[in-house]
Parts: C-alpha cells; structure tokens; sequence
DNA sequence: TTTTCATTTTCCAATGGAAGAAAATGACTG
DNA sequence: CAGTCATTTTCTTCCATTGGAAAATGAAAA
C-alpha cells in the first residue's frame, strides 16, 4: 500500500477551552483555591476558612475552575469536596503542572500551606460553626485560629 | 561544617506575575497574536491585516502581552516587530510552550497560518498602504487577498 | 415532616477589560 | 522645517466579572 493518510485533528473548541483554563488561572484568590487542593481533598468551609471571602464568592471561584476542567467535586451529604482533575486531559495536566511548578514559590502560597495545616487539626464540622456563630471553638491544643 | 541551610525562594510577586501571564493568555485575540509570532518576527502592520480589529486594539493587545514577557519588541524607523520573547524565564518559557503545544491545532489558528503565509508574499509597505486606503494593491499573482 | 445547615444561585452595585475614534508620538521624507 | 505615516495613547462606551446579601437547594437530623 502506497500513499500515507495524515490526519491532522482541527478542533474549533481549542481556543475555547484554552482560554476558558487560562481565564480561570488568571485570579489569584482561584490560583490559591487550587494550589490547596493540589495535593488533597478540601471540603468548602476549609477554603472558606483558609480565604477571607464570603463562601458565596468562594463557591463561584471554586464553579469556574470546576468548569474550566481543573477541578472535581464530590458531594457527601452536605458537604461538597473540591480536589484536582483526576482524569486529566493533557491540556489540563499541563495546566495543573504549570501551576504546581510556578505557584508554590509564592508567599501567599506558602502562608496558604501553614494555615491549611491548622485547618486540618480542626474538625469540618466545628469549623462550619465557626464560620456560621462567628465564634471560636476551644480544641486540646488552646483555642485555635 | 555540620548543619545544611535550605534556601527556600519566597516571592512575593510570583502570583502577580504568574496571573499576569494567565491573563495575558485569556483572550482569543491575543492567543492568535501569540501563536502568529510563534515561529517568526512580525511587524504591526501584518498582524492588523491577519486579525480584523483596529490598529489601536490590536497594539494594545501587543502591549499587553509585552508587559506580561511573552513577547518582546524591537523599532526599525516607524516600524515595529513583535516576536516571542528571546531570553524567556523559565515561567515564560514554560507558558510559550503551554501555547504551541495546546493552540495550534485550533481551526482559526490553523487558517491564521495559511493567511500569514499569504501575508508574507505581499510587502509590508504595501500592506500599510492598503490598511491606510483601504485599497487593494494589484501583484504579479493578481489582485492580494 | 419540619428544622437545620453546607453550599449554590440570584440579584444588584462596583470594578475592570475590550473596542473604536481621534489625538499624540516619534521617525522617515522631501 | 513641514509633511507623511506606523504605531501608541487617550477618551469614551459597552459588556463581562467580582463581591456581598439574601433567597434557594438539597440533604441530614430531630
């Protein structure tokens, strides 16, 4: 057989969807958002307690990086949880990579690791209360934040 | 000597400019401007005649992708050339890829391709005096685009 | 079933980005 | 120097995005 068919994929939908990832990349409260659930799950009251933002604005920077493909959430009950793409694409996989390359050097990043690590000695559900009554709950170790 | 000191890089501008560079990626317009300099060193009047905005709109575009480093400048007389960024960080570097590797099988950017190549065959004089009178100047292979 | 509650959506005000027209720049040309 | 001209900046308008308050959702608890 003779002659070799080359097949050359045109996608329409690559400009959108690479802006659509990039745009959503491009504020800093959803770079600290997913650099936070770069390497766990987090349930929302855990990135509303970590960002000084009303979860209502929380919960859309959190859809449009969900829409965008960068993140995935899962409800349990109640509770919905937020981690990284994992049935990633490669455009998304290099997304996530650009990201967990370029971001962690950052201060605020870094900040965001120490208060993440106080956020997970302290069970979801006080912290829900927390944000609900304003006020703080007494653990084993003081009273926390 | 005992003891081993980690230097640990914190900047405080990486997520300024990490954004900036995402955002400078979040516009259709400026992906195309990005991709059509990709491979070689394009001058203003060439870029307006590719993407069918104002010369103002399109240099502002130009600018904006300067400022993040993705491209830089270079005058000769009244002109200027844009092309991608020579001496490119490694943030840079990895967000010129990012774009060759994730755009260039968008439909639009393909066409692109195909007008600069006709794009290149017409002198960018002519070319500028076209854009000034909106008049087609007539070439050996007939009448341009 | 009614209440509680974590999260999302809706609504509105404020801000920011993108577009073109026209003025301004800055450099060649006569 | 005056004129021409490629590009950038300014100005204004329009549309998209962000933020919080409050209503709506939907799932557990009482």
């Amino acid at each position: 057989m003779t002659g070799v068919r080359i097949l050359i994929y045109r996608n329409e939908k690559t400009m959108n969807q690479l802006t659509t990832i990039t745009h959503a990349l491009s504020d800093p409260t959803r770079i600290r958002l997913l650099a936070a659930c770069l390497d766990q799950e987090r349930c929302v009251c855990q990135l509303v307690e970590l960002i000084d933002l009303s979860n209502a604005s929380i919960s859309k920077h959190l859809a449009t990086l969900r829409n965008a493909g960068l993140l995935e959430s899962r409800k349990e009950g109640r509770w919905v949880h937020y981690q990284t793409q994992q049935s990633p694409t490669t455009i998304i996989a290099d997304a996530l990579a650009f990201v967990q390359t370029h971001a962690l050097s950052d201060d605020q990043i870094q900040s965001d690791k120490s208060k993440l690590a106080e956020i997970d000695t302290i069970d979801p559900c006080d912290l829900a209360k927390m944000q609900r009554t304003g006020c703080c709950i007494p653990t084993q170790q003081g009273v926390s934040l």
